[in-house]
Formats: C-alpha cells, structure tokens, sequence
DNA sequence: GCCGGCATGTGCCTCTAATCACAAAAGATT
DNA sequence: AATCTTTTGTGATTAGAGGCACATGCCGGC
C-alpha cells in the first residue's frame, strides 16, 4: 500500500481532518466514525477511507477512529509533529500579516529569517522581534537558521528571482503569495496561494453561474 | 458548446492565461500561440485550446491567437469587464494588509465595506480611508453599498456566523481566508484561500516526498 | 462462548478531466 | 491559382480520482 502515487488531493484533505479532529478534541469526543467526520469536512465517508487507507489501517471495525490517535497518526504523516523553519521574503503588509499570523506558529510553522530589498526596512525588527535582511544575504542567512520552507510575498515581478535565491540557499519547499507561476528545478515543491484566481472564480460564478 | 458544464479547473487556468497574456502585452507581443501561452502558464497547449472551447472560437488557424483581442474576450468571460464591490470583515493584521493589497484593486476589485468586531476599532477608519463598522450593520451596510462579495478575515471559530450573516445581507459569493470550512446554501459560492493547508503540503512533502 | 450488529477496509465501477492526434482552415510562397 | 506550412478546433483515447457496495473483523450482549 505504501508505495502506490498518492493524490494531492489527498493531502489536502488529510490536513481539513486534523482541524476536524482538532475540533473533536476540544469537544471530549475519544471516538468518530468516517461518516461523522465526512459530515464536518463535507466529504464522502468512504473517501477518507480510501485517503487513510494509503498509508495503514487505523480504524477499528465496528467502531470508527480513535480521535486523539488518529489525529496524532495524521500529524505524523502530513510531518506536523516537529517544527518546521520558514523565512519570509518581503516583508510589505501581507508579509508583516502573515508573519505575526496565528494559524502559522500554532501549528509549529515558525518564522526564523526575514529577508526585503527596501533599504529603509533592513535592520529594522518585526513585531515578532525578527531582523530583516537585505536578499544578498539569503543564502549565508537560510543556511545559518536551517531554513526548509520560504514564503514569498514579494510582487509579483520578483518572485521568480527570488524564488531562484531561496532554492540557491538550499531552500527545498516555496509557499508563493506573488500572482505569477514559478519555475522550479525538480526536487522543489512549490504551492501557490493565489486570491486574485479565487476572487476571478467568484466573479465567473456571479456573472455566468 | 455554451451550455456544457465547465469545470471549475478552466475557470482556474483561465484566470492564469489572463496573466500570461498581460505580461504579453506588456512585451508589446502581438500574437501568440496555444504552444507559447502554455509554456508561459506550465499546461498543456491542447488543454488551452479546449478550455477556450467552451466560450467560441478565438484563434486563427495557422495563426494563434490576438493578445489584446483574447486578453478581452477572457476577461469578458470571467466578468472581469467590471468594478466589484467587496466588503472586508475582521481588519486584523491580514485584513488590513488586503484591503492595502494591489493585487485587488488593479484588477477591479474594490472594497466599498469593512467590519470588525472589536469595540476599539469600531469608527475607525483603514488606511484607505475605509470607514470600519460593526457587524449588526452589515445587513444595511451591504445592501446600501451593493456588496456582491463578502471577505472574510476573521478567527476560524466567527468565520461561519459571519458567512451566513453576509448571506443574510445579499451577499452571493465569499472568499474565506479563516481555516474552517464554511457551509453556505444552495446559490452561494464559496472560494477558501488556505495557506495552512498549503503550508501541509509543504510538510508532508518534505517528509515524505 | 457464541451470536448479532456495526463500521472499517477494499475491489469494482463510474464519471470526469487531461492528453493525443488528426482534420480543417488561414496565410505565405511560388 | 495552387500548394505548402502552420496552428487551431475537436473527436477519440487514456488516465485518474471519487463513490458504491460488500466482505471482513471487532465489540458487546446474552
């Protein structure tokens, strides 16, 4: 089983199922059936599975899943149960968001090198007490602080560039916030969140839907 | 050809092309081919082709396609030809950062609304001068500036109320940046930028991958 | 200790989306 | 004017993901 190509979207939904579970923790609930958590991700119940089914058992036949150690199973499979070193190139408003944001350091996703081309910003602290970097200094920077993930809120017109430095550094993972479609070298895994195609889908939906 | 389902994937890429064809026009190219456009966006050209195929015919055979021409015609399709009016709800960090973001209003997306729950921030008015009220307003507020897409900035556990007050108050489609997912009726579109999700994939790619 | 009920794990089927490959057609060339 | 080149538009094919349904196996009751 191990060894088969596992679908992203499989990924994606094994993390909706550890917010679900996470959910199920704070209530006190020790047991959930694949058709319970298939109403709370709104998913089909055989769908999750198949997804679990792809890396082990982990159910009980005649019972469900025992909530804490699913979720513990899950962490450990999407890699959630260490701390991961990200750093932050351009450090504009969504930059400065993103870094003081919650839902990262909660989930052992910490910021450890900040990096923008601004003149005026270099030197200066984050709220968070993080230094800023010139980008020359990237590569000496990252390797220091054992960055693994870079997050790239520069625009879009320098994303590439920087996205190239980030892998020069021996950065391996790229979360892109920039609205442009990075190049790569293989081995790389770059994710892009990209609001302006979901605010371009929402506005095909009210104008054709 | 008009009235086949459309996956919401031609929509996604479409929105790329729209991009690609900027960046184009910018180069003061003029025409381009399915095979050049593909390139540029990482797809595949016979997959452009076809999702053009869903709204007509836009190339000239042994040609390719007019930039500026098919930049029109996409933008027409996704309804881009058009102001939006946005209201933004929770102007924490990341909400103020994307009421300031470019990437909205260079596109035709403006915010005419913002909410908050916090008494401190109530009268307030955001950077842009938007004026911040609180959410036993929205059903008035929305309706007297026409909000059509509601943005929801706001903790996970206020992101459903707050959706199905934005529903409440004639608001048809949301772009939901809180970690939850959001049940809406029937009519309504509901869009979830995620980086935590993404942020597992990164993980889970590392770990594994 | 046996039996019944219930939820998992999984083979099979269906349906959708992506890719291939070719015919149609436009413009260039002779 | 005829032919050649090029690139579109599209029918056919392939791949893959999601859902169904049933057999398997565990737990609790009798």
């Amino acid at each position: 089983m191990k060894f088969l190509k596992i679908p992203a979207a499989t990924i994606t939904r094994l993390s909706l199922y550890t917010r679900a579970l996470e959910g199920q923790v704070k209530d006190q609930v020790t047991v959930v059936s694949s058709k319970k958590l298939a109403e709370l991700c709104g998913v089909n119940p055989a769908q999750i599975r198949k997804d679990l089914a792809y890396f082990g058992q982990f159910g009980v036949r005649g019972v469900g899943y025992y909530v804490k150690e699913l979720l513990f199973d899950i962490k450990k499979i999407l890699g959630l149960h260490r701390e991961w070193h990200l750093a932050i190139v351009g450090v504009g408003n969504l930059g400065c968001a993103l870094v003081a944001h919650e839902n990262f350091t909660k989930q052992g996703y910490r910021f450890v090198a900040a990096f923008d081309a601004d003149p005026m910003k270099i030197g200066r602290k984050l709220v968070t007490g993080l230094l800023i970097y010139p980008p020359n200094q990237m590569h000496a920077i990252c390797r220091e602080k054992k960055v693994e993930m870079g997050v790239i809120c520069t625009p879009a017109e320098f994303a590439q560039e920087i996205a190239n430095r980030l892998v020069d550094a021996g950065v391996k993972a790229l979360l892109n916030f920039a609205p442009t479609q990075i190049q790569a070298p293989e081995g790389i895994k770059v994710e892009n969140v990209d609001f302006s195609v979901k605010l371009d889908n929402l506005a095909y939906f009210l104008t054709a839907g």
